[in-house]
DNA sequence: GTAAAATTCCATACCGAGTTTGATTTTAGA
DNA sequence: TCTAAAATCAAACTCGGTATGGAATTTTAC
């Protein structure tokens, strides 16, 4: 299976995001091209795009985001979908990031954050998050309904993220981050659940 | 005021913008390039570039967006301010559009939602909206809880309108796509007030 | 082990969006 | 009418991304 072909091109396609990335966080997204980005990684241009569809894609490639339509369709019988879905999060920030991956992690959300192409080719990636969640609720709650709970389930969790990835660039501690994180999901959770008014009245 | 200069620069912006629209709706956004609408519309390409920031400009330069921060931040005092969002929106949905207006707004409309560079830039200006609006519920809410309502609330103004557009892109009359947008204003409303709980008890 | 087939890679030329430059025209205002 | 500011223009340029056709490399079949 994984012959020497496969291994070269895993090879070339991690040393191609590599030097992009130390570029990019070096002198930022936009003032890196990717003619340099090739030249770095010495390949042609032409190859650089084999391996991704897009600038964009050489900081964003693998990451997938949350699968919100799949927690809410495999979740046990019963269970309202808002559950499993604060369960899942719940997990996800009890888990602390290790150690190691943690500056190229701050890293990358720096990249993303300072420039405005990638947050808005982030947010496309929410936008498909937030189709595939209607169309699991649909057969729930009906459809204006539906599209209108997804919206509001896909906003917050892009608000819950974006403040922790702030957290953690202006040098909070991952363990505070992570213990507001925790504060903040459940916080949305309960709105979600509850609503505003709700909110007010504490 | 308005000395000749200033009539002659109206004009010629918005002969640009007309062309532009009548090419995009007949062959598509992507499919005519600035260079074509330049040429028909008698101007340089710089001259177009010195009217509208981009190419997407061109069609999204006149749309503003509700200003949902200045909607919250002039209610009455003692109002809360989903009342008053509540309020404009259900005046919004209640005015029915001219009928001069409508064929061109649907073409826009159309032109818009078969672009996914043009969704994307739509999109980007409903997050100024967002965080204009969590910046003005910050004092009222505290910081976390702001950002979170104000997402949500932007997400669900931007669901419902998208939902009324395509009925209007599906051909329903204005006036029944009126009424549906009617009852999704309030849905919606409702929803961000009491919350996902409420709902699934009805 | 070797030849053919498939795949990968590269150099180059090209396209479209957007910017820059510097010259030319048009208008405002005295 | 004369001048200064503003608008317009053509042309060349940058950058992201695609197309092409051939060269190099790996796989596979014999």
């Amino acid at each position: 299976m994984a012959g020497l072909r496969e291994r070269k091109k895993e090879q070339t396609r991690q040393r191609i995001a590599a030097v992009a990335l130390r570029l990019f966080a070096e002198r930022g997204f936009e003032a890196v091209t990717v003619n340099e980005i090739a030249e770095s990684a010495e390949v042609a241009k032409a190859t650089l795009f084999a391996y991704f569809p897009s600038k964009e894609a050489l900081v964003l490639g693998g990451v997938a985001g949350d699968d919100l339509a799949g927690i809410a369709a495999r979740r046990p019988p019963g269970q309202p979908f808002l559950a499993a879905l604060r369960a899942y999060f719940r997990g996800l920030a009890a888990a602390d990031v290790p150690e190691a991956e943690l500056g190229a992690l701050v890293t990358r959300v720096r990249v993303i954050q300072d420039s405005p192409a990638l947050r808005a080719a982030a947010n496309a990636l929410l936008y498909r998050q937030r189709d595939a969640l209607a169309a699991a609720l649909a057969g729930e709650y009906g459809n204006p309904a539906a599209g209108l709970i997804a919206a509001q389930v896909a906003a917050s969790l892009l608000t819950v993220q974006e403040s922790y990835f702030q957290r953690l660039l202006d040098g909070m501690s991952p363990a505070d981050a992570g213990r507001l994180l925790a504060r903040e999901v459940e916080l949305a959770f309960d709105l979600l659940e509850h609503g505003v008014n709700r909110l007010e009245r504490e």
